[in-house]
DNA sequence: TCAATATCATTTCGATTGCAACGATAATTT
DNA sequence: AAATTATCGTTGCAATCGAAATGATATTGA
């Protein structure tokens, strides 16, 4: 094939991007216009809520957001009350963030929307092909993990520190 | 379930993110460690490469990129060389771009790298895998179409204008 | 024909982002 | 213990981005 023949639409990159943004925009909806939080504060929030007394790092590790994101995040959701942040009595570098009740009352308006937008989008997915469709995907970060300078796969959710 | 165990590890648009953004940034390294290109240049290099004479809403409309990041991107590739750019006879207001033979060159460089790089995500794909994965992401879009407020699937690659 | 509307590419502007640097605290080494 | 090194959270800064405004040209409709 000729190099000016190739076509994005058919390159797989190409295919994940566009599928994944056009999906994070429809769910940034639920998050954005009914509750004013942003992705990396919806992300934060639902980690936070399963996790307590998370710190920065931990959040950073498991829900793939740069530090200076998870840290900004943070303080404005502090400001807007939905978060608790102290500092931890162990290591005083450490902070410990929680669900304060109005953090807990969005978390429960917001989840059963967002599941119900994961069960709509998979609504024609058959119970094998969802489980495949999770195959594929964890091949391909498989692949990614051989690649030297692949952002090393975050240990998710193992929530190793504390 | 309770919300607060909702797990965005589980949960699909999160894991497409994570695995489209992993993916997207060892991609990156192909065209931007080696040719300075941003990820926008990249795919306004390939598609221009493909479709000739294309003006910036071709562009817009085929390779999913808002038209400032579009304008920017060709005035760059313009600025070093890669791209041609004159205004069109029949309509003023329209643009014409087109490669120019360095980036053409360019162009040969790259292409093999990106379709190598694809080879090796899908290493462990079967025949039948890889199709069936298509299968899954077209059924996504399919429901993606059916939500309002969905940034309607571009037209992609049709190229409907001239 | 000429006013009103639409389309195109660019630019402006505020907001967001990531990298690197920073101050503060802990852990390690000598 | 003192000094070095590592880790934590935050902030500065330059670059990037998208929504809306702009100026220029085409198209439509009265």
């Amino acid at each position: 094939m000729k190099p000016n023949d190739f076509n994005l639409s058919g390159f797989l990159p190409y295919k994940l991007a566009v599928l994944a943004s056009r999906i994070s925009k429809v769910l940034s909806t639920i998050y954005e216009e009914r509750f004013g939080l942003s992705m990396p504060e919806w992300r934060v929030l639902v980690h936070v809520a399963r996790c307590e007394k998370v710190s920065v790092r931990d959040i950073h590790n498991c829900v793939n957001l740069e530090k200076p994101r998870v840290s900004r995040a943070v303080a404005k959701m502090v400001e807007a009350g939905l978060l608790a942040k102290t500092a931890s009595t162990r290591d005083q570098r450490l902070v410990e963030i929680e669900l304060t009740e109005a953090g807990q009352r969005v978390l429960n308006d917001i989840i059963p929307e967002a599941m119900s937008f994961q069960a709509r989008l998979m609504g024609a997915f058959s119970e094998d092909e969802a489980s495949h469709f999770d195959d594929l995907i964890e091949q391909l970060h498989d692949e990614l993990d051989k690649h030297a300078n692949a952002p090393r796969r975050s240990s998710m959710d193992t929530n190793i520190s504390d």
